[in-house]
RNA sequence: GGGCCCGUAGUUCAAUGGAUAGAAUAGAAGUUUCCUAAACUUUUGAUACAAGUUCGAUUCUUGUCGGGCCUACCA
């Protein structure tokens, strides 16, 4: 890996040196280092442990010895250590800090790696047309972006890409209920958002189903099955001979009463009609096409809004009615390799219970191809589009089970995109009062949360009164940047694999661990170069040792291109956000115990311009990472 | 029934097997003649439980308890 920071500087001198010292082969990468504690002097500490058995050594000496080693074959380097039980703690010369900030602070893509000749794909966002976006579509916007952003950041040639849900059950629902109860409404009729009144009309389907599905739940309870389809009879009969066996389990018996529910439900007349309208889609019926482009194009027009304003974009957009067809020809070829096998009833199969999972459908008895065989179907036209050689999906992780079984399938076909499918499965956003549901109206509206933060900001900015003499555009400018900084920032602080609960009291907090407490940090920084510009000149030592937080600042700077390289591994944003933080709370405590206008000698002025100028390149570049703004005064 | 994931201060989050488990917020107490106080400083407070592996465990293993997800010829 191409990382020459200070730390695999360290570790690559240790490597040597042990190797000298004991004719013993270790690998850089295996020593251990770490920042060194507060506690302690020291900026950097090789944790010796490890090293203790293999070298039989005592570690007290082994890190004298060591030490003593280090500091005569690096003396730029190294000015000092002192060992401590196990750890070896290596203070680094001011020197090379010098150094360092010298070579970077002027650097506008510091951090960055030049091209690396690789491609990526990154899928994200993909929506239903049915509804308007909500909370947990923006944490996947977000991430999608942000690790696309990253990537780049990383050498990579990035491909973002969507998939939109266009067709299905769940956009019939909505133009079903739009027939019959839309009176022919459009956005420009009703003033309503496109999205959000498809998703009106989705909400009333739903409503009038569950209104539908009491009689038909009441008559199974009756023991009267007749309305009931034939292929639903038998599972129903099923279900209901297991209800009494389980008085004593709730939850189990919850489980069996809502498959009943779901069964009733796909019994009601509207369910009936909904499928009805769905085979006549497939069949090309013209009205029906008709009524289900205008509605799509009301949605688009939504989500466009939405994506401009959240800052969401795609260099390819696939739709699901061009792509549900696809992979249909991949069974026939899996057939003959024999991977897939063929049922009596004619649906065909994959066996994975060799690898611990089930034998899992790829096509129907009828001939269609279920969700899992379009996915490969896409993924391999994907491939033969751009010929990426990663392509990452950013999938929330109650579909983890999905593309563990679609990666293997692709693997065992031999397709070329196979082994680079990367599912990036993030967690559910809950609320404090638990899981958001759409059937129940708890569901947070992206649109109204995003406005809803933009208004707090600008309540807050006019409250501190201190850019009262910004022009119109550009108080709404920082508004916006503030108010998506604040929600982008809290949605991303986050590990993307873990679950995360979304308080909408607290992240509407602009102080702590929030975007604009790093907004702010940037802002103050360009308050002082606008006070006084960086003079070129070089650095000396002549400036005296460094202060133990002009130090802290340097350090933190010089970690933010390995920063950028795990995130990039870890398909993690949050590496940076945690970063990012840290390092604008060193700065803020340097600010206060520090003056650069005023510093104690020009010198000094120059070195901390210079640090000033570094802090705020980093904050710019780490936040645009994030897909958030920094202003120049806020 | 089977599989996967998660339990850390009141709350929301950190911590490649390493030093006395970090932050933020909430609570308590302070800091504006000085580059923007959306800031800074001090302070109270946590590894669900029980064994095991290890020089060393929040991290690895097993069990218990508590939560979530998957296990559809839905997408």
């Amino acid at each position: 890996m191409v990382n020459m920071g200070v730390v695999s500087v360290i570790q690559s001198a240790v490597s040597e040196q042990i190797g000298q010292l004991f004719k013993v082969d270790l690998a850089p990468s295996e020593v251990l280092v770490n920042e060194t504690k507060p506690e302690f002097e020291g900026d950097y500490t090789v944790v010796l442990f490890a090293l203790v058995k293999s070298l039989k050594k005592n570690p007290e000496a082994l890190g004298k010895e060591l030490g003593e080693q280090l500091i005569t074959s690096n003396p730029t380097l190294f000015s000092g250590f002192n060992v401590i039980k196990g750890f070896l703690n290596l203070s680094l010369a001011d020197s090379f800090w010098l150094r360092f900030l010298q070579q970077s602070y002027n650097d506008p893509i510091f951090g960055r790696q030049p091209s690396n000749g690789q491609r990526v794909m990154v899928e994200y966002s993909s929506p239903n047309t049915n509804k308007p976006l909500h909370l947990g579509h923006l944490r996947n916007n977000f991430l999608g972006w942000s690790v696309a952003e990253i990537f780049k950041a990383n050498g990579y040639e990035v491909i973002k890409t969507c998939i939109v849900n266009d067709r299905g059950v769940h956009i019939c629902k909505s133009m079903l209920a739009w027939e019959k109860f839309g009176h022919g409404a459009t956005p420009e009729s009703t003033g309503i958002k496109g999205d959000h009144l498809v998703g009106d009309y989705y909400v009333k389907f739903e409503n009038e189903l569950r209104a539908q599905t009491i009689p038909v739940l009441e008559k199974i309870r009756a023991g009267d099955l007749s309305d009931i389809d034939q292929d639903d009879k038998q599972k129903l009969t099923l279900f209901i001979s297991k209800v009494p066996p389980l008085q004593d389990n709730a939850a189990k018996k919850q489980e069996v009463e809502d498959e009943i529910k779901e069964i009733a439900r796909n019994n009601t007349p509207l369910m009936r009609e909904v499928r009805q309208m769905l085979i006549k889609w497939e069949q090309g019926d013209p009205a029906t096409i008709a009524l289900w482009k205008q509605m799509n194009s009301w949605v688009y027009q939504g989500f466009d809004a939405t994506y401009r304003r959240i800052g969401s974009d795609f260099d390819k957009i696939y739709y699901e009615s061009n792509t549900y067809l696809l992979g249909k020809n991949l069974v026939e070829s899996g057939l003959k390799k024999g991977v897939f096998f063929q049922k009596e009833d004619g649906s065909v199969w994959i066996d994975l219970t060799a690898v611990g999972l089930d034998q899992k459908i790829v096509r129907r008895k009828d001939g269609t191809a279920v969700y899992i065989t379009q996915d490969i179907g896409l993924a391999v036209q994907k491939y033969e589009e751009y010929k990426c050689d990663q392509s990452i999906y950013v999938v929330g992780d109650e579909q983890n089970y999905h593309f563990k079984v679609l990666k293997l399938i692709a693997q065992k076909l031999g397709l070329p995109a196979a082994d680079g499918i990367y599912h990036l499965s993030y967690g559910m956003v809950e609320l404090p009062s638990g899981k958001m549901k759409s059937r129940e109206g708890t569901v947070v509206d992206a649109d109204d949360l995003v406005d809803e933060m933009v208004r707090i900001a600008q309540e807050k900015t006019v409250e501190l009164g201190k850019v009262q003499d910004f022009t119109p555009e550009e108080l709404k400018d920082l508004y916006d940047t503030i108010g998506l900084g604040a929600l982008k920032f809290f949605l991303m602080r986050v590990d993307p694999k873990k679950r995360m609960v979304f308080n909408p009291e607290e992240s509407i907090d602009f102080h702590g661990f929030t975007g604009p407490f790093i907004q702010y940090t940037h802002a103050r920084i360009k308050s002082i170069l606008r006070k006084e510009p960086v003079d070129h000149q070089q650095v000396t030592d002549t400036v005296g040792s460094l202060f133990p937080l002009e130090k802290a600042v340097i350090t933190l700077s010089e970690q933010y291109p390995s920063i950028l390289a795990q995130a990039g591994a870890e398909h993690n944003p949050s590496v940076i956000a945690n970063y990012i933080f840290r390092m604008a709370q060193t700065f803020n405590s340097f600010y206060t115990e520090h003056s650069v206008v005023n510093a104690e000698s020009p010198e000094k002025k120059q070195l901390r311009l210079k640090l000033v100028q570094l802090t705020a390149n980093i904050i710019a570049s780490a936040m645009h990472l994030l897909g958030i703004r920094v202003p120049e005064r806020m």
